[in-house]
DNA sequence: TATTATACTTACATAAAGTAAGTAATTTAT
DNA sequence: ATAAATTACTTACTTTATGTAAGTATAATA
C-alpha cells in the first residue's frame, strides 16, 4: 500500500480547494477590509460567498472580524497571523500566475 | 472604485480552488503517476474526480497523458513544465500546513 | 421624505461533487 | 476452462455547493 498524502497539506487545501478562499485572502494581505471592498475587488463573487467564506475563515482562525461601533458601524476583516502566514504560499502563486496564465485584455 | 484582483492570480485560484486540485499536483511532483497511485494516496477522492480532475488540468496544460501500449496498457499522468513550476507553491503551503495544521492522530 | 450605503440573510435554481455500480481488456488463481 | 482480480475509466443518481435575485435593518445624505 502506498503512503497517504500528508494530513495537514489535505488540511490546508481543505479551505484553499474552495472557490474564492485563496482571492480572499490574498486581498487581505494588503491590510484589513471591509465587506464592501472586498466585494468591490472581486466583482464576480456574490455576497452569499463572501459572507460564508467570511464565516469559515474565521472558524479556521485565518481571520477575525473587528467591529467598530461608530456611527454608522464599521466592520473590517483582518488576517490573523496564521491568515499573513499565507503570505509566501500568495506569492508563490502569484509569481507562478504571472508567468503561466496569459494575460487576456478585455475590448 | 478599487482596482480589481489580478486576473492572473483569479486564474490561478479557478484552477487550485478546486476540491483535490492542489492534492493531485502535491502527489505528481514526485513523478509519473498511475490513475490507482494518485487514487490511493487520497483514498477520499472519488475515481470519478480523478477522472474529471485529470482532464481540466491536462486541457490548462498543467499534466501530460502518456500511454504505454504495454500489455496491458499502462497509462501514465506527468506534469507538464507549467505543472512542475508549481512545486514552489505547494512548498510554501506545506511548510505552512506543517506550521499552523494540527496533526489529528488516528486511534 | 426618498434615496443611498453597508453588511448582511433568505429563498430558490443550477452546477459541482459524492456514491455506487458497471464496463472492457487482460491477468492470475483455482 | 472458469472465476476472481486489476486498471482505468464511465454512467446514473443523490446530495452539497454555489449562483442569482431579492429582502432586511440601520443610518446617512439629498
Amino acid at each position: 500500500m502506498a503512503e497517504r498524502l500528508c494530513p495537514r497539506f489535505e488540511d490546508a487545501f481543505e479551505l484553499l480547494g474552495k472557490r474564492w478562499t485563496g482571492m480572499i485572502i490574498k486581498v487581505l494581505l494588503s491590510g484589513p477590509k471591509r465587506f464592501k471592498d472586498i466585494s468591490d475587488v472581486i466583482p464576480n463573487m456574490s455576497d452569499r460567498m463572501l459572507s460564508e467564506r467570511f464565516k469559515e475563515l474565521e472558524t479556521a482562525g485565518i481571520i477575525i472580524r473587528h467591529v467598530y461601533p461608530e456611527t454608522p458601524v464599521r466592520i473590517e476583516y483582518e488576517l490573523t497571523d496564521k491568515g499573513k502566514d499565507l503570505e509566501g504560499s500568495m506569492n508563490e502563486v502569484q509569481k507562478w500566475a504571472e508567468k503561466w496564465c496569459l494575460d487576456i485584455p478585455n475590448s
